[in-house]
DNA sequence: CGTCTTTGACCGGCGC
DNA sequence: GCGCCGGTCAAAGACG
């Protein structure tokens, strides 16, 4: 790995989690010479990338859950987030190039994206080729591929330091795969929206420099909004914009190991009546975080507007800015 | 019984 | 062409 990633450094900002009783870290995350690879590309990148790059830019992760980004396409990939891996150096590779570079072949992550119907016809060809054959099949979908240009997905990424895998974001999940990453003995688990004809996915691994480090990637944008069925969670919960929780405590935090900023936000396990929802969370032992507080106005000084923050966690924050020790 | 997870098999892209 | 690898499928099982 040469130094040059250090130019793209980003912070990162996890958005919230709806999990009750659970004292979650919410990362806000630079990426450094040595830690590197955030992945930003688009497929129109010139414009977002300036977005990217300036400073001032803040988004509310729930408008970006919520789609109403249209013209942010920045994609994070969460499959090369450390140096040492060989995705990592292809992904330098096109940060470097997004904006000249329209096909980019960003790896296969985002070549893999693909729209609703093709998948459609892929599955039922699937099934029906067993015993045909699927020669014809794949060529269709191959040619189909070809031909025209698979809009790219939006797609980002971000670390999380918590002790639950998967965490609460307000949406339903239903999980369709795992795979064994290599060079990592942590898996990879793969999801997808359970709302019909919603075709967001997110994958959530674990770091295997930093296991405490939860890796977690969207792909797409919801078409819909917050389910009000969800299970364990109150009826009726629509996320407004920067008010979509309850924050019960919260504080910022450095940690010098991982050279990122962490946000503290939690709520006591006394205060809610709310279950988790799911299995997953049935953790009888609260997970535990480790975070040194950093004063206000430390913070300030590494992020100037950090009253934006202030008024709007839990929220998407994305913005670069040269971390400063 | 409906929903969700698990898990082995399969597919396609990519590098050699 | 082959093997590796990431991503997906889908049957079976678990769970509430």
């Amino acid at each position: 790995m040469s130094g040059e990633a250090a130019r793209d450094e980003l912070l990162y900002a996890h958005p919230y989690s709806l999990h009750e009783g659970i004292d979650i870290d919410y990362s806000l995350y630079t990426s450094t010479a040595s830690t590197t690879n955030y992945i930003v590309d688009s497929s129109s990148s010139a414009q977002n990338m300036q977005n990217l790059e300036d400073p001032s830019h803040t988004y509310s992760f729930t408008e970006f859950l919520h789609g109403s980004l249209d013209n942010y396409n920045a994609i994070f990939s969460g499959a090369g987030f450390f140096g040492d891996q060989k995705p990592a150096v292809k992904m330098k590779e096109i940060v470097g190039e997004s904006a000249e570079t329209p096909n980019g072949s960003v790896s296969s992550l985002s070549s893999e994206a693909e729209d609703d119907s093709s998948k459609g016809d892929k599955d039922k060809q699937l099934k029906g080729s067993a015993d045909q054959g699927g020669e014809d099949s794949k060529k269709v979908s191959k040619m189909k591929n070809k031909g025209e240009k698979k809009p790219r997905v939006p797609r980002f990424a971000f670390m999380t330091k918590s002790e639950i895998d998967h965490l609460e974001d307000g949406y339903r999940w239903r999980k369709y795969g795992q795979k064994a990453v290599k060079n990592s003995p942590y898996p990879r688990s793969y999801y997808r929206c359970t709302t019909q004809k919603c075709l967001v996915k997110k994958r959530v691994e674990r770091s295997f420099q930093d296991p405490s480090m939860v890796i977690t990637t969207y792909e797409g944008q919801h078409n819909h909004h917050v389910p009000t069925t969800l299970r364990g969670q109150a009826a009726g919960l629509t996320l407004p914009p920067h008010s979509m929780l309850p924050i019960q405590s919260s504080h910022v935090g450095f940690n010098p190991h991982h050279q990122g900023l962490f946000f503290h936000v939690g709520r006591h396990a006394s205060e809610s009546g709310t279950p988790p929802a799911s299995a997953a969370y049935n953790n009888p032992t609260p997970p535990t975080t480790t975070t040194t507080t950093l004063s206000h106005l430390h913070l300030q000084q590494q992020l100037p507007d950090y009253g934006l923050l202030q008024d709007v966690v839990p929220s998407f924050i994305l913005k670069q800015e040269p971390y400063s020790q």
